[in-house]
DNA sequence: GACAATATACTGCAATATGCAGTAAAGTCA
DNA sequence: TGACTTTACTGCATATTGCAGTATATTGTC
């Protein structure tokens, strides 16, 4: 049982789904907390059944059918069992920023366009969330009595995908102002930023870095 | 030539390195952008090498060898071509934002011991973090040319790492009122959360949601 | 009522990636 | 000298992804 049968078995707790079901729940809950792919959605529940903690029967819709998944008293069994061992640690991962990591093998209009692709990738995840979230007003729930905690894990989305948003308009802003993205190395500017967030300070709480801010005829 | 395989050659791009090396450097850039496990970083530069974006040598240490890959022409080519393509989306995994989204399965102190969990490793994260910047105004940076995208790199995840910091602290302010972890539902505090989020105001930043805060002798 | 587009519901297979155990020499410190 | 840590890997089983392929059901349009 690794994590990923978890998060299955922790949606089929929820209710009987067939593994198409379950491909479009994770991508309104475990997307946002541990992303898996729409195959492995349909190979887990079957080897959930193979350990005893699923069932599996078939319904007929016309000339076809379909596996619906059912949780065991087992499953659930192990599945409060889970609760109280320890996490893994959190893993965060994102394209654009290796790009960052790498910038100087590019141009700055290759890394605004990393940059900016990260912003629209995220703003697309932050609206699914507020979508839910306006949803939730509306009473519309699939699991009204979960609704505590689904709320609470949304503000944890879109405190984070503010804070890319953010960050990124900072980051656009910053090598706007650069002449190339190679060679720069420790200049004023990045010292005073590193003393900043050395300090232990959001740079994203001061707009302009008062009175330092970059070339605005970079823009 | 997955992600994986270009993050790879953007190390090498830097200099040569033996395979260990490279799960060194990984732990303190990749890891935070791009993370993969010590065994990849074993496999991948043999397949570079087979591509013809890097070549290997044997180095003789005393009674030893060590393979040391160096990136070619050809690679250096490819990953400057790498810098102009599309990116994907970001991802964050959490085992204790899983554990949130199934906490009904447990208890109010299991749901505390993850967030408490994912406190711990975010700090020890944000404190290797810190320690590398410290060290960048020491003078410390191992390619000081490169010292400007390390530190905006680095503002991402200081910015992250307290995020995740302040949320967590908000989250275990807000389950210490639970009675329990199951059936809250949409009550009326979860329904004032919903939608200051909803909003697009962050919670993190109402040290108290003045005048509503939960029961504190729960504490 | 025919047709197209989209949604539902899967499977096989190759490639990618991880976890773990195992091996062994070199360096460090007491 | 011995113990412990660091350096430097490999093999193998398992986990996971990506992609292509298949086929029926439903919905919307002209």
């Amino acid at each position: 049982m690794t994590t990923s049968s978890y998060a299955i078995l922790g949606l089929l707790a929820l209710r009987p789904w067939t593994a198409y079901d379950l491909t479009q729940q994770a991508a309104r809950s475990l997307r946002y907390a541990w992303p898996k792919s729409e195959r492995h959605l349909y190979s887990e529940p079957k080897k959930l059944v193979e350990l005893g903690y699923a069932t599996t029967h078939k319904e007929q819709i016309g000339n076809r059918t379909r596996n619906v998944y059912e949780i065991t008293d087992q499953g659930r069994q192990v599945l409060s069992e889970w609760a109280a061992t320890p996490t893994t640690p959190p893993q965060f991962e994102a394209e654009a920023l290796l790009r960052l990591l790498f910038a100087d093998y590019g141009t700055i209009d290759d890394l605004s366009a990393s940059l900016n692709q990260l912003k629209a990738d995220t703003r697309e995840l932050h609206a699914s969330v507020l979508g839910l979230m306006s949803g939730y007003l509306e009473g519309e729930h699939p699991f009204p009595e979960r609704t505590h905690l689904s709320v609470l894990f949304a503000t944890f989305q879109v405190e984070l995908f503010n804070l890319i948003e953010r960050w990124v308009d900072f980051a656009l802003r910053e090598i706007a102002s650069w002449p190339t993205t190679k060679d720069l190395g420790m200049n004023e500017r990045t010292e005073l930023i590193t003393r900043i967030i050395a300090a232990g300070d959001s740079i994203l709480d001061r707009p302009q870095l008062a009175g330092t801010e970059p070339d605005p005829s970079a823009h």
